[in-house]
DNA sequence: CTAGGGTTAG
């Protein structure tokens, strides 16, 4: 503090006012509630009256997010009179965004006398960083309404405002006209509209706008591989991955944490034997990273938990607190997940606790929904409405439809129709809900009530989005619909799957015309299931391929009960591997089990 | 003084 008084009384010149600036920063990184730093910001907020002392106090303020110093840096811009002052409001701005404050920044924007390009883009990146996307793209509008030129920097941003909202459109004007002026050469402009396209599903746009970059940094590299394993196409971000190390770019915490993700998802894809040697290779890379943040542990956390090793989740997540790091939410859900795939209800129980008392966090719907998962499979149905009742959020509908999959397992009917009467209140466009609702009435002999479901349902004319199951063989997809009827070998493939049908019904095999949900005969709701288009793609395979290839298989609804069952018997029946991707996640069927263990 | 990337269930 005596370095302060000197300065106070005097005696320094701008350049130790640098080296003062430079301590007053660190101070900054503390806690500003002892004594000493109060003193400092009483000082500022009546001494600092030299410019640039000011810029650099913002600047570092921005710099470390504490805001504390910059407000008090604001205050004292206006008392000396530079509130007109362009840079020192675009520092304010800056300033404010980085410590989260968006709305001071507003304020800030709003209050100019004089706008420069630069408090435009700050501002427009202010509002894109801090969620406010509409708004950002808002202000771009009135930023060429009021004929303001923009650069790359307005670009960039307003294209990660984009990014966030998945605004195609936007996007793709922005995409021309960047071309026309060249923009697009800009290394930052060209990541973010990669980024654009691969957050929005267009992987195609995005990996021609990678590769016709004339030159990419180690954040496009990153986001590329993200791209793909965002993707699903985990072997291309693999093989991405291995062309920026032949360039010698070095593996940074973002191509790792992508890394881990596309080694976990392609493992998933691959035979068995593999799997562990995937998992096996993203582990020995996060071993040896030198620093691991925590992003990272729950990439490689999460990647076990994808592939059902509880154990490596639990495990991973001690180690984790041993090694210094705070575990995340993110961390939390993984875990949850392991102890509800386990059945480990008490340890479950321990760990949300531990998350309220030890850690501080207030637990999200995700968590609460891990534990109503967790509660229902282990048959404590009525725990798990307790909780669903008593939580601080609304339920929701994956929440009452877990409950209502373990009602059903559990055989409780009464707590049936409340959770299926309250997905229909929360879902009143899946007619799937009106249809569980109705046949849960009529299993319980209430035809007044199955009456009235099925007229609602009648008026509300909703239809089901139809099932529908792919499978590619040399090249070409094969795409069959529920009864499909176009594809050039049907015949074909109806009496195989017959045939398949009976062998399977001799190993133990019985239909689960339960999981058929139409108002039908109980024989057409055989034939129905029969149908199912897994089945047939199934069946399409095992006459394309050969005898010792798995079966790969991708559906646009998720798996019924009766397929899965069915997909089991087969794969040990029939001595092969079957692999059903829904679009949920991947079933691995092998020597009849499942990798999901029954849960999905 | 201003811009771009990673993890999470059902």
């Amino acid at each position: 503090m005596r370095t302060l008084r000197r300065y106070k009384e005097g005696l320094f010149n701008s350049s130790t006012a640098q080296i003062y600036c430079r301590k007053f920063s660190a101070i900054g990184n503390a806690k500003a509630d002892r004594p000493r730093d109060q003193e400092c910001l009483v000082w500022l907020r009546t001494s600092a009256t030299h410019i640039s002392l000011l810029h650099q106090i913002l600047q570092s303020s921005a710099r470390t997010g504490a805001p504390m110093e910059g407000k008090a840096c604001h205050a004292q811009s206006i008392c000396v009179g530079l509130q007109s002052d362009t840079l020192t409001s675009n520092m304010l701005i800056n300033m404010y965004s980085k410590c989260g404050l968006h709305n001071c920044a507003r304020k800030v924007f709003d209050e100019m006398p004089e706008r420069s390009l630069v408090s435009w883009n700050t501002m427009i990146g202010s509002l894109a960083r801090n969620g406010e996307e509409q708004e950002a793209l808002s202000v771009f509008v009135r930023m060429q309404r009021e004929e303001n030129q923009f650069s790359e920097f307005t670009v960039s941003s307003v294209l990660f405002a984009c990014a966030a909202k998945c605004a195609v459109s936007e996007c793709k004007q922005l995409h021309a006209f960047a071309i026309k002026v060249a923009m697009v050469l800009n290394v930052y402009v060209g990541t973010a509209l990669l980024d654009v396209y691969s957050k929005a599903g267009l992987i195609k746009d995005a990996s021609f706008v990678f590769e016709s970059m004339p030159e990419r940094s180690d954040v496009t590299w990153s986001s590329m591989v993200a791209g793909y394993a965002q993707n699903g196409l985990y072997e291309e971000a693999l093989v991405l991955l291995h062309r920026a190390q032949m360039i010698g770019l070095e593996h940074n915490q973002f191509t790792i944490s992508s890394a881990i993700c596309a080694c976990a998802g392609l493992a998933a894809l691959i035979e068995g034997k593999q799997v562990h040697a995937f998992i096996g290779e993203a582990y020995t890379v996060f071993q040896g990273m030198e620093d691991r943040n925590t992003i990272l542990w729950n990439a490689m956390i999460s990647g076990f938990s994808r592939h059902a090793c509880s154990l490596e989740v639990m495990i991973l997540f001690e180690k984790m607190q041993q090694a210094g790091m705070l575990p995340s939410e993110v961390a939390y859900i993984s875990v949850l997940t392991a102890c509800s795939h386990m059945g480990l209800v008490e340890s479950g129980r321990k760990y949300f606790n531990l998350m309220i008392t030890e850690h501080n966090m207030s637990p999200n719907f995700v968590h609460y929904a891990c534990m109503v998962d967790m509660f229902g499979r282990s048959g404590l149905i009525l725990e798990a409405h307790n909780l669903i009742e008593n939580m601080p959020f609304d339920a929701t509908a994956s929440m009452w439809g877990s409950l209502l999959a373990s009602c059903r397992i559990h055989g409780n009917f009464h707590l049936a129709e409340i959770a299926a009467k309250h997905l229909s209140e929360i879902e009143p466009n899946n007619a799937g809900n009106l249809i569980l609702l109705s046949n849960i009435y009529a299993a319980n002999n209430k035809w007044e009530e199955v009456a009235r479901t099925r007229k609602l349902l009648k008026e509300s004319e909703l239809k089901k989005e139809r099932g529908k199951s792919w499978i590619e063989i040399k090249d070409k997809v094969h795409s069959f619909m529920v009864g499909e009827r176009k594809h050039p070998r049907i015949a074909e493939i109806y009496s195989k799957l017959d045939q398949l049908v009976e062998k399977l019904r001799m190993m133990g095999y019985k239909a689960e015309i339960e999981h058929d949900l139409h108002y039908v005969e109980e024989s057409r709701k055989h034939e129905l299931l029969r149908h199912h288009s897994e089945k047939l793609a199934l069946t399409f395979g095992l006459m394309c391929l050969p005898s010792n290839a798995p079966i790969r298989i991708m559906k646009n609804l998720r798996i019924c009960g009766d397929c899965h069952s069915f997909m089991k018997i087969a794969s040990s029946c029939l001595g092969r591997e079957i692999i059903v991707r829904d679009t949920k996640r991947f079933h691995h069927f092998k020597n009849g089990f499942c990798s999901c263990q029954e849960f999905w």
